[in-house]
DNA sequence: CCTATTCTTGACTAAAATAGTCAGGAATAC
DNA sequence: GTATTCCTGACTATTTTAGTCAAGAATAGG
């Protein structure tokens, strides 16, 4: 798991497609004005979201992309998966052997964090950001989120 | 808040510092051989450490590094926003006004974001991955941790 | 059928971040 | 004094990110 700016620019594009959805699938270059993303990168982008199965494409006038699901079936970490390709975090490929024989720290370590951290991104949900979004929470910032997550 | 492989190192490295901690101070050389990390690498690392007082240095034979204080009270947060300085998430600089006048998606959307992850960071402690690596957990993964996490 | 629209793909490029190198200097334990 | 270790800054190679460009395929609507 890694978090970059590329996955930012995928979840802001997908939060954009949920919230702008409606009979019409949303094209590309209307999320490319109204979040400041170059077009040819969005589609790079979803080209990546639709071989991850979280949008569905529709060509010619009109067309555009749709969620694949209902936006609360929809998770962060799935986005960021989907966008960012996983790195290879060993440096002992794997085998464990790197620490005088032993398995490493930095094996163990980090495969485990960044597991937390996915397992943390995989509870929010497309839904839950446009109902925050909806609500505009200004004051509290993200302990009244923390909240909102464990009452889930 | 970014998640990059510098981060990973930074961790990585304090978490050797805290296991191999004694009377006497850790070299840079030393950590540089367990963790296979640079030693110029690791210099520039532990030059941010120190400045974000994670860390004591001592210079001259038999000199090095010291956690500045008790691993409990080190947390994973502060480690990757010592050596990860911050980005800035907004394109609209802060002034609210890029999404037809109104403050626009992406500027809070991902600042709560990685409040939130910061938040969930800053609850591990290097010695709770001390812990874990003692015991060399190998069953569960994730929910074991976010367990132990919340039994804190 | 024609045309404009939109997705789709691949190759390419510029800019930035990451990881690492190198060299010289300052402090200090022995 | 001298070897060790931190300290600093400048430099470089590699990788990633973000963006460009161009050609093509599907299709809605006239």
């Amino acid at each position: 798991m890694k978090l970059t700016t590329r996955g930012r620019y995928a979840v802001t594009a997908m939060l954009d497609l949920a919230i702008n959805a409606g009979n019409r699938p949303v094209s590309l270059a209307d999320i490319s004005v109204r979040q400041e993303i170059s077009l040819s990168y969005l589609e790079q982008l979803f080209a990546k979201l639709r071989r991850g199965q979280l949008v569905t494409s529709a060509r010619g006038p009109g067309g555009g992309y749709r969620l694949a699901r209902c936006g609360t079936e929809i998770f962060v970490a799935q986005i960021i998966d989907a966008v960012d390709e996983s790195v290879d975090v060993t440096n002992c490929q794997g085998k464990g052997n790197c620490y005088h024989g032993e398995t490493c720290l930095t094996h163990h370590l980090w495969e485990d964090l960044s597991g937390q951290i996915h397992e943390f991104l995989s509870q929010i949900s497309l839904g839950d950001l446009m109902d925050r979004q909806r609500r505009k929470v200004t004051q509290g910032g993200a302990e009244t989120v923390l909240q909102t997550l464990s009452i889930r």
